[in-house]
RNA sequence: GAAGGCAAUCGGAUAGCUGCGUCUUGGAAAGGAAAAUCCAAAGAUGAGGAAAGUCCGGGCUUCACGGAAACAAGAUACCGGAUAACGUCCGGCUGGAGUAAUCCACGGGAAAGCGCCGCAGAAAAUUACCGCCGCGUAUAUCGCGGUAAGGUUGAAAAGGCGAGGUAAGAGCUCACCGCGUGUGCAGUAAUGCGCACGGCAAGGCAAGCCCUAUCUGAUGUAAGACCAAAUUAGGAGAGUUUAAUGUCUUCAUUAAACUGCACGAGGUGUUUCCGACUCGCUCCAGAGGUGGGUCGCACCAGCCAAGCGGUAACGUUUGGUGUAGAUGAAUAGCUAUCGCACAAAAUCUUUGCCGUUGGUGGUAAAGCAAAUUGUGUACAGAACUCGGCUUAUAGAUUGCCUUCAAUU
RNA sequence: GCGCUCUUAGCUCAGCAGGAUAGAGCAACAGCCUUCUAAGCUGUGGGUCGGGCGUUCGAAUCGCCCAGAGCGCG
């Protein structure tokens, strides 16, 4: 993935969980700030496809559909300093693509102004992960 | 033509836009711990018949190697062959299903032993309730004895059936069938066919324990090997020789080596034995690290074609050919057109029927050409690797065979 | 990658070296009791024993093949 940054280890994704989730019919978005970051990096992305979509070939389909999203929107919408998973639903895999796209431009729109407008609460929520 | 059986093959195509992994070449930057990295660069290449389930068998890896015996645990089971091996495959046998092609079968042993066989029934394995017959007494709703033909139960009751025989009966005797033993022929064998004898030898279950024969060490590429970084606290026991350093020497520390002898340690299910071998260090404790990189890792029992041998599985010769290698996991996302299958209504053609003087109209059936519309286009994603098995799978194609019908 | 276990009523579990009516508690429904409700008492219904094929006279139980759920090792 030269386009963006992927996020890969186990960690990352549990913080992600625990802070910012935005849940659409085809796509569920979870976001946190990066951690320990001195300098400013660029937004990395994760992705998700659980045992229960279905078996192997279509988990991967749903990964593919994700990331070929993404690699459209990345520039647009990523906020540096951030981490995004994306979460596939099980209409991800099947749902037309024009709808999973505008799905998921509307999640990151969402999270970003969750992100900039009450920074606080963030704060809060982050320092909570932190520890 | 219809129905069925077996075997084999394929399992979308083209174009456009946006993208990914690997390899090669080129360029860029950074440099010196090993590596990595970057590019609107170019070119090549990139999932399956099951990649799946993980049910078997190999390769390779580490555990220190080989052989023998006993025990334990597990697997397999008609016969012969193929194979690296197999629980797979091929051919045959036996039994069963089907008109047939063909298909199905964990298909050894119950006269080695143990166990189980509910209810019913006299009795479920050394049995006798009702019967039948004889004798006794007192003529029986009695007793003793013989018998297992008949009755009752049940999934199953001590060969079947007919005749002779008998007090009544019984393989008690005989014919046929079944079974067992011996034997001849055919066959490598399982087995088949025939002959003779026996006189029925005491039921079933081994996908209950078990017996017999054969086979099997464990471990799974996250195996394992190497490089780099970071960090720590050592202690106990223990040969010989040489060199260096410290020390006046003994000695201590470090490094290197092991000819002979001795000693110690090392065993792959358990134990024992034999041979050969390896190591000279072994044991205990503690610390750090949370996963960096390279190899393993894509050339094989490889794939394709033709010839030869073999009924076949398969073997062999010659020629050609090189074909994924990821690791939060590439091989794609989207659009358009076409193909294939199924369905639909209208048009068209032919035929029949109805109406009309006629043009022609209506209705029903069949047909197939071109176009239209709709729906569907499966199962499913390599993770060290190979040979199988099992399971999932829209649909398409080819070959051979069987039965039925029609035509010639 | 490799291995193991489980699946029985709406829920939680028994029953499994084969023997037929598959039980228990809670829940549900009906009745009694009470002014009414709860509790209590009495009764009733509810099961393809996860699915399929086999062995057997007979399978929830034994064997094989699947499906689903859970656990462990590295």
């Amino acid at each position: 993935m030269s386009n963006f940054p992927i996020i890969k280890k186990r960690k990352d994704f549990l913080r992600a969980a625990k802070a910012e989730t935005v849940i659409f019919h085809n796509v569920l978005l979870q976001a946190a700030h990066t951690l320990f970051a001195t300098e400013p990096q660029p937004a990395r992305i994760g992705f998700t496809a659980t045992k229960r979509l279905g078996k192997a070939h279509i988990r991967n389909r749903t990964k593919r559909r994700l990331r070929a999203v993404v690699r459209e929107i990345y520039k647009k919408y990523a906020l540096p300093d951030t981490d995004y998973v994306l979460v596939g639903r099980y209409d991800t895999y099947c749902c037309p693509f024009e709808n999973l796209r505008s799905d998921i431009i509307r999640a990151f729109k969402k999270i970003n102004k969750a992100f900039t407008e009450p920074p606080e609460t963030n704060d809060e929520k982050i320092t909570d992960c932190a520890d």
